[in-house]
DNA sequence: AAAGTGTCAACTGTTGACAGTACGCAATCG
DNA sequence: CGATTGCGTACTGTCAACAGTTGACACTTT
């Protein structure tokens, strides 16, 4: 009975269609491929992933429920459009979830996490000295989610990945970053300190701050392009 | 063009089988008519309806997402069960919402919203002098649900939603509340004062204290229940 | 009697088909 | 010439049926 041993008989068995669809279909749309306000073609998606429609159905449902798509009866599933209200909103809850990240990490983390977190940093430097923006973005998402991951509360892991999946949808809907980049990079350094302090209130008023600080980048980007 | 003119038309335009299904069996899960844990038949759900299985299996899809159920291939889905550890971690979070609510709407409240929440109190206190605990705890939800829509923050209301619904879910799981009734009572009439204050510091940590005070409540039921 | 094996009913995962709706386009009428 | 009507296509909502899996029960074997 050893767990961590993936064969192919352990993915054919824990892996419905549906699931691995809705995976495929979820990466189309944060990648963009699925351009926001697209309407997504059920028979399509069925022969392109060479399966019947109700795997798709069932995939597309479930993406309908966190919140990806939006569905309107007989006329189809589109991807979702957030507006610059709702990303407003979602930046609302993200700070306060921020907060708590930031101060439970400041409780728990461990050195071997602050060893991951300096980890990277210095492949995002890396990346910022390159003027590599895309692998910038990918370690930026990896960072933050690693952030949750360690505090080790899955409801509040989830959570948050809704929003920032929803947040990545709003970015998608044309504009790029309002040029934070390097200025992020070192905001992410401030973090981990105030996390390694061990100071909750430190901690937790950092990473608000960091995320009150991405979404006024969101506006200045949004003024800046209109 | 008036939109307010909910006829029959409307409703069979806008509500697909697989809504109504969903909604029928979230109050299923909710109401506890289906326990926690057992194995939900789609087959039965399915006749019981008078549909076919597709719309059922695609309301559980849904379901799954909202985290109302589990599902194992080839076996079935069942009603999810939450554990004491995973109902702490959704306090968790739910205490940050809470102050999130509390601090806005100290800031937005109306008289007219204020008065509704009055009302509410009224009927709460009715509630409790008649010893009508089921009541009591209809009225809590709506109160806890009117205060978060009160925001006006869609995001908010929906990850608010998801975490009452797990308690819920919960609290399902064969005990009753730990004796907080009319004590919780006297905390709602603090919340609405606190709120009129128009204090943002103040209403978020009234919020934030009934939030965990209702916690405590949970872990002394259980430990008078073990 | 305990362990292992074969069989079967119930149920899930998936499919293909059918009915109904929405949308584009041409023909028609004012 | 513009608006309207009447198709025809494409797609969604739903269903009924098929294939594969699971879990339980009876049966063999020792």
């Amino acid at each position: 009975m050893n767990a961590p041993m993936p064969t192919i008989l352990h993915l054919v068995q824990s892996n419905t269609l549906s699931g691995l669809v809705q995976s495929e279909i979820e990466r189309s749309i944060l990648s963009g491929e699925l351009r926001v306000g697209e309407r997504i073609n059920e028979s399509g998606l069925a022969t392109r992933f060479g399966t019947s429609r109700g795997p798709v159905r069932e995939a597309l449902r479930g993406l309908q429920e966190c919140g990806l798509v939006r569905s309107e009866k007989n006329r189809g599933v589109f991807v979702r459009e957030i507006s610059i209200t709702e990303a407003d909103q979602t930046y609302d809850v993200r700070e306060a979830l921020d907060e708590l990240i930031g101060r439970r990490l400041a409780q728990s983390i461990t050195v071997k996490q602050l060893e991951a977190l300096h980890a990277l940093l210095a492949d995002m430097d890396a990346a910022t000295a390159g003027h590599d923006i895309a692998r910038y973005h990918a370690l930026n998402l990896q960072f933050h989610d690693a952030l949750v991951e360690f505090v080790g509360n899955a409801r509040l892991s989830e959570c948050y990945r809704r929003l920032t999946k929803e947040l990545l949808l709003f970015r998608l809907r044309g504009l790029q970053d309002g040029g934070g980049f390097g200025v992020s990079n070192a905001e992410h350094k401030e973090i981990v300190m105030a996390i390694a302090s061990r100071d909750p209130a430190r901690a937790g008023a950092t990473l608000r701050a960091h995320a009150a600080d991405s979404r006024a980048r969101m506006h200045k980007a949004l003024d800046t392009g209109a």
